[in-house]
DNA sequence: CGATCGGCTTGGATCGATCCAGACCGCTGG
DNA sequence: CCAGCGGTCTGGATCGATCCAAGCCGATCG
């Protein structure tokens, strides 16, 4: 009555399986497969001991069958743009790591993986068709974001970090920070400091996020009546303009404050600064935005807007929770507050 | 005679398998397997069915199916440790984008996991028992690298971005960056611009990579006959540190210029020399490690030196191919010299 | 003209976990 | 005495790609 040993029960090197635990624990496979995904099916008694086989032979499912069986690999994708530098990229790892760590708790890991070229879409096609993630995590939502649409045409479970600016009929789940309400933090703050005079350095008014952290700076200056003539420049992320703009402004406006869009404009200020022998902090204030490296290291230290970036990461991963548990899950925007971080530089 | 339906092609939403495009070509699906898998196998009118049913039908093959029959999964972990603010963390992330976009080329995707605590080894174990990676990178070798003697006893495919210091006769693939090459190139860029009396800020003397920084610092010295003696000072990785390490050799030993082991270090000199109304650069020059976003921003640019992160990322995933082609594969170590970006502090 | 050979093709088995239907167990309550 | 209970067991099918051994076919050679 002796069973024929399984050809691999001969290979040392391979893993125990589902049938040799159930061997060992003198029960079905069945019992074995409940004891892991349904505990609570199974008798006190047989559960220990089943989990006690598992222990002797350090049993751990095989991914590759189970995800063929249950047709999920709890991987979630996320592209990793081109590198281009620039505060985002730290934003954006700075994200990463929060993602990787959430999902962990729910389960899942991060797939990272790399489009080629301008092509937005590169690399998403084939992780979904061959069923190699569950869902994707999207990030760079604001180029007109091709992705969001063509994943939804494809009934792609994805969650979005950033706002859909230019679709209002979009029916996905996301998650961003809301910009406004930094700058208008930022604004308050210098405000509340006696400063009146307070300058904007942002980006081109064709972006959104750009735009939308404007609009933060000049609602606190509103709400107090202080105007904003004069008083704003839009250039593009480099600390050259940055540089060049907050020199034009110091001329032309006289502000005794800077609130930029990034922290790569508010370097550039600082530049401006160091060039004209004054003081960040003691002569004129300067706030930047995503409180990154540079934020923190350099001289008197750069107040600066900070994303929460870990809350994201939770809220990207609940939604995605809920959106691969009932695929019907209609999607719901969630929007969270930044935080500012005061240092030196105000 | 005609087939019965597979259930699932009821079922809209399911992908194409390869019976579908068997049946669709006019063939078996062996010979749809050896279309893609071995396609020179195939005469070329019969490959040319094949490949036009797998266009008109979008099939990609199911990477669960796979994976669970080849007991591979294309996939390589890598352990993002734990968020500590610093350069390291930059120079990681840097790395992470490299070897993702190189694994890519390589047919390989890169899986993100989180270490729980202090616990090095946490989440390898899972992820190796359970198949779900094909092989690891293993980052963080300075610890004592428990992870790469586990990992070895286990038998863990892997591949170490960092040497295994503490660890002669350690037999696996590693590559790493000559950091005493890197010191001794910014030391030599300053002796050629005149400075004789060159400072070093580094670590800790049991810091590996931070004493072997060192020593291309000395060595560049001694080369010129340049005493190295009280001209140098280990501390922590942090801005202050630097800051009151460089005040106190400015004062002590009356340096020209300074060398540091981090790009951290080296804001730290930053701060003492805008504190005594020092112009870097100009009165007293700065190198700096790392290249990191900081160096670039800040005032008149931190020359730095860089680390040839993509070329890493190339030479982990060739090691990686050679290991999973070859299981007997015989780890090599790879040096590779590092570049020095020159700035305004120098 | 038939035997042989190489190139292709074929059906069936396999990877390991899960799903499913049906049967079993000793026990209780009607 | 039988139906029903919950916990389990059993065998078989399934997911989709790949491996394997056998089979087929036309072409070449003696």
């Amino acid at each position: 009555m002796e069973r024929v040993p399984r050809i691999h029960s001969r290979i040392p090197a391979v893993a125990p399986t589902l049938a040799d635990v159930a061997e060992r624990a003198g029960v079905s496979r069945q019992t074995v497969s409940n004891a892991v995904n349904n505990p609570d099916l199974l008798r006190e008694d047989t559960l220990a001991r089943v989990q006690e086989a598992i222990v002797e032979l350090g049993y751990v499912p095989n991914r590759a069958a189970r995800n063929l069986r249950t047709r999920a690999s709890h991987l979630v994708g996320m592209r990793l743009s081109p590198l281009i530098d620039g505060t985002a990229t730290a934003v954006m790892d700075r994200f990463v790591h929060s993602l990787v760590w959430t999902s962990r708790e729910a389960g899942y890991h991060v797939l990272l993986f790399s489009g080629e070229g301008p092509d937005p879409l590169e690399g998403y096609d084939d992780l979904l068709r061959s069923t190699a993630v569950d869902a994707f995590v999207v990030t760079d939502t604001y180029l007109g974001n091709p992705q969001a649409t063509w994943l939804r045409e494809r009934r792609a479970p994805f969650v979005a970090f950033g706002r859909p600016w230019d679709d209002d009929d979009a029916r996905h789940p996301w998650v961003d920070v809301d910009g406004a309400a930094g700058t208008e933090l930022a604004t308050r703050h210098l405000l509340d400091r006696g400063h009146t005079k307070i300058a904007w350095i942002g980006w081109r008014k064709d972006s959104f996020i750009g735009e939308d952290r404007r609009s933060g700076w000049s609602r606190a200056l509103r709400d107090r009546g202080l105007s904003t003539t004069g008083m704003a420049s839009r250039v593009e992320d480099t600390v050259s303009s940055g540089r060049e703009a907050s020199a034009w402004l110091l001329d032309e406006a006289r502000p005794s404050a800077f609130v930029c869009a990034s922290d790569t404009l508010a370097m550039g200020v600082l530049h401006t600064l160091a060039e004209r022998g004054l003081h960040p902090g003691r002569d004129i204030a300067v706030v930047g935005f995503d409180d990154s490296q540079v934020a923190q290291v350099v001289h008197p230290g750069l107040t600066s807007v900070r994303q929460p970036l870990e809350e994201v990461a939770v809220a990207v991963v609940r939604s995605l929770e809920d959106l691969l548990a009932t695929p019907s899950y209609v999607g719901e925007g969630l929007l969270l507050a930044p935080s500012l971080t005061v240092r030196g530089s105000s």
